[in-house]
DNA sequence: AAAGCGGGGAC
DNA sequence: GTCCCAGCTTT
């Protein structure tokens, strides 16, 4: 298809998305955007964007923040490290950048959260740049329109869609095509019921003429999924709920989560163990929390702290107000216990 | 219940 | 380089 770039820019000029809250020019959006835009769609992101560049409205008010006041700004977008890695990109354009968002690609790439796709987006949208994208989007539609079988994430697939991305990229107007590939993927060529009748490539798109839509981009061999337990205690006392700070990596690396404990164990034992002492509590409707690689159980149980020992406070330990506790970076499961939990005063429904 | 979505880090 | 990890939404 010699005219690829040509359809997909006059695509994109007619018929592409305009109104998002981050097409500018300035770096710090672009780049906001494009690390928030990892993993999740932009129906999702925009709330998130707002709220965070009201809060930190530049790349200095991130680089100043603690650690706590970001991830609280995350929480519930999910895959953390990109909260922490933005972060400490922040705090590395201060220190080595002097305060200025890099424009040489190598630079780009070499912050933390930034790999080759999100660095080209960013040289393309914030700097006008020629490089190749090559996000979720942009491998669904080049896997329909060219044929390309395999799944993905395979290096050697991967590495034809690169040199396929390369190749199309045009000498101009560089920005309108890679936000057409962005808007094509996202609005005609969905990965279910793709609208191939409005496509600009219809008629030459191999997955099109081929009847393949729904087969094209193969998708990933899936295992069957482990399963782990987990009792989470929210220990209540004088109105204030103990949260535990998680270790800065690996599940919900950073955030404020529940106490855990095995749900074999005896729930007063595990309060004991945390230095409270409790009174019997409630055991509340188990929820189902999945992951990519396992399935999470949780088994909440809310129990009264009669008396608080000494080990109840410590570092990497709060007691909140419900309130205060809401306004914490907490994970989403915590999240939904917590919402769930009466307020404070009402009789318990029985 | 299953699929999709980029990058980091361990090996 | 190759694996494994990570958390939500949508279908």
């Amino acid at each position: 298809m010699l005219d690829f770039n040509v359809r997909l820019i006059a695509w994109q000029r007619a018929q592409g998305r305009h109104d998002l809250p981050w097409q500018v020019t300035d770096p710090y959006r672009v780049w906001l955007s494009e690390i928030m835009l990892q993993q999740t769609q932009v129906d999702t992101v925009i709330p998130y964007y707002q709220r965070f560049l009201a809060r930190f409205p530049d790349i200095a008010s991130l680089a100043e923040a603690t650690q706590d006041e970001v991830m609280a700004l995350w929480s519930g977008l999910g895959y953390y490290a990109r909260g922490r890695n933005l972060h400490a990109a922040a705090r590395q354009i201060i220190d080595r950048h002097g305060g200025v968002f890099p424009r040489e690609i190598e630079a780009i790439i070499a912050l933390p959260g930034i790999g080759r796709s999100t660095a080209s987006a960013i040289a393309v949208f914030a700097f006008g740049q020629r490089y190749a994208i090559l996000d979720g989007n942009v491998k669904r539609v080049l896997c329909r329109c060219f044929g390309i079988d395999g799944w993905p994430g395979e290096a050697a697939v991967e590495q034809r869609l690169w040199s396929q991305a390369e190749a199309l990229l045009p000498v101009d107007d560089v920005v309108a095509y890679t936000q057409g590939l962005m808007d094509l993927g996202a609005t005609l060529c969905r990965r279910s019921r793709p609208d191939c009748p409005a496509c600009p490539f219809a008629g030459d798109c191999l997955a099109q003429r081929q009847g393949r839509q729904a087969e094209l981009p193969a998708a990933r061999a899936r295992k069957a999924l482990p399963e782990k337990t987990t009792r989470m205690l929210i220990l209540l006392h004088a109105g204030a709920v103990l949260l535990e700070k998680r270790p800065a990596s690996g599940i919900w690396g950073g955030l404020w989560s529940l106490p855990e404990g095995d749900p074999a164990d005896d729930v007063l034992a595990l309060a004991r163990r945390l230095g409270v002492t409790a009174g019997s509590g409630t055991d509340l409707a188990m929820l189902t929390h999945a992951f990519s690689h396992y399935r999470l159980r949780i088994f909440p149980s809310v129990l009264p702290v009669e008396k608080l020992g000494p080990r109840a406070e410590a570092p990497g330990r709060v007691w909140l107000s419900l309130a205060d506790a809401l306004g914490a970076a907490l994970p989403t499961p915590v999240r939904k216990i917590l919402l769930g939990l009466p307020e404070p005063g009402t009789p318990a429904e029985s």
